[in-house]
DNA sequence: AGCCAGGCCTGCC
DNA sequence: GGCAGGCATGGC
């Protein structure tokens, strides 16, 4: 099974997922960036709804969320949860914008995207994950974040069973050129992810923790395991 | 009621 | 270099 296939069969049953990143304002780079952060671990309805909030707020810039007590916007996020070590992280990025970036985003896209994945990564609060988010989807640049449900996916379908990130990051990008693809093919794999079991099962009878002919036969939901 | 969500950092081995 | 533990809230 060919990378590029996935897509395909991934589109013949959930459509086509363009425009996946939700956007709520006209600062999109920004805002998705925000989300971005808003978003680990996290149901995205939260996120959405804090989102909503900021910008009736006013406060969806990085100079604002720089200025504004660190307690109110605690109290703003709250609904994303962590939101004490939210509320850092938020602040932090907003001034690594401020200070290295003339308080523009945009300014990180116009690097080689290598190095303004590097300099993300330096910020606190920003891993690979989050990192590659924003580049993707707010900065379109070639690169595709790599969560658990990828993870899993992956190894689920016997494409790899290497679980590191980077390597699964190579392996995707190696044959995925295209950015709306690539912006696509993680929507989907979320999408899909969403509606599959959590779990891997655990056969009755032969024990493997692995999908089996014998589990297929005994399973009682209606969910699969790919 | 308990489990889970579109992670990351720290500290321990 | 991998891995548990902590961070917190809302929904089913």
């Amino acid at each position: 099974m060919k990378v590029k296939d996935l897509i395909e069969k991934l589109r013949k049953i959930y459509g086509k997922h363009v425009d996946w990143w939700p956007k709520y304002s006209d600062n999109h780079t920004f805002e998705i960036a925000i989300g971005a952060i808003l978003t680990q671990q996290t149901k995205w309805e939260n996120v959405e709804r804090v989102i909503k909030k900021m910008i009736e707020l006013e406060i969806l810039d990085p100079k604002k969320i720089v200025s504004i007590e660190k307690r109110k916007l605690e109290n703003i996020i709250k609904p994303c949860g962590f939101c004490s070590v939210k509320a850092n992280r938020l602040k932090d990025f907003s001034s690594f914008i401020l200070k290295n970036l003339q308080s523009d985003l945009k300014k990180l896209f116009e690097l080689k995207a290598d190095e303004a994945r590097k300099l993300l990564l330096k910020i606190n609060g920003i891993g690979k994950e989050t990192a590659d988010d924003i580049l993707l989807y707010a900065g379109d640049m070639k690169t595709i974040p790599v969560d658990y449900y990828t993870k899993r996916f992956f190894k689920r379908i016997g494409i790899t069973d290497a679980s590191g990130y980077e390597t699964i990051r190579k392996m995707i990008l190696d044959e995925i050129n295209n950015v709306d693809d690539l912006k696509e093919f993680h929507a989907l794999i979320v999408e899909h992810s969403k509606r599959v079991c959590r779990q891997e099962p655990l056969c009755e009878k032969c024990g493997l923790k692995k999908f089996c002919k014998h589990y297929q036969l005994n399973r009682k939901s209606k969910k699969v395991y790919t």
